[in-house]
DNA sequence: CATCTTGTTGAGACCGAGTATCATCCGACG
DNA sequence: CGTCGGATGATACTCGGTCTCAACAAGATG
């Protein structure tokens, strides 16, 4: 599996501890999370990363692919750890935040089409769900 | 046409001066519009409204359906009035941030097999497209 | 291995968006 | 016209994120 550090490894980026580190920590997170959180964990570890540092290497996950920013209904960011560099959307449960990956939901969009009907030359999109999630229905 | 003055007073609220004005203000924005362009525009006027209530009465907006709110690729906020109640999308222009309505872009959604694909119970989305405008391509 | 260069770090100041507080005010309604 | 509860606004505050800058270390080079 292509995880975080090794992904880091490849931009021509140094390879410094903290950066490490904090893509390991990303590796290790199970759903979505926010740069708090991160920085909330990181904080309490033996060696703690600076705030800044958090921030950036955040930003340079997300440039590389490895992380995407996505926007919560209530309009504070999160982070998700996306598996491949394909594209995809999320979908969001308003109950208890988890996110999905939905990796081809393309399929009803035509951008010819909206490019068309919109006069916009579109480079990129993003569709959101939002719902309750299989287990938040039970 | 339907202003947001008229929407306000529709709404439950008390149609106070200050939400006055600020609708009227809503109505005249040509486009897409962050609440800090609001509270600049109003704190030069001769009677400056709190830099709260217009926080608030974007709020109160917003829940009616006169202004929605876009978070922008850059992760701010913006908003835009919508002409109508009806659901739609929009696109936003990287370059300008001209933001256009779409209204029926639904086309191919179709809500109930990502519901049955992603397991969650769909209750909203979000669409958004970013490119370039008619204008900013040529 | 020693050295050098340049990108990276971290502490802390800073910034700007948005919220909380609370005394005052005023719109709606009787 | 008087009342009263919702709305206002000044201000303090929180919080996410950025800037600055001196100290540092990754990795290239000899």
């Amino acid at each position: 599996m292509t995880n975080a550090v090794d992904r880091l490894n490849q931009a021509g980026t140094r390879l410094t501890e903290p950066r490490r580190r904090l893509a390991r920590l990303v590796d290790r997170q199970p759903g979505p999370f926010t740069a708090a959180d991160l920085l909330s964990t990181v904080e309490q570890e033996s060696r703690p990363i600076g705030r800044a540092t958090v921030f950036r290497t955040l930003a340079l996950l997300e440039a590389e692919g490895v992380v995407e920013r996505i926007d919560l209904p209530n309009g504070d960011h999160a982070y998700v750890a996306c598996a491949g560099g394909r594209h995809h959307h999320h979908a969001v449960c308003v109950e208890c935040g988890r996110v999905t990956d939905l990796p081809d939901l393309d399929v009803g969009l035509d951008v010819a089409e909206l490019s068309r009907r919109s006069g916009y030359e579109i480079q990129a999109h993003r569709i959101e769900l939002f719902g309750r999630c299989a287990d938040c229905r039970r």
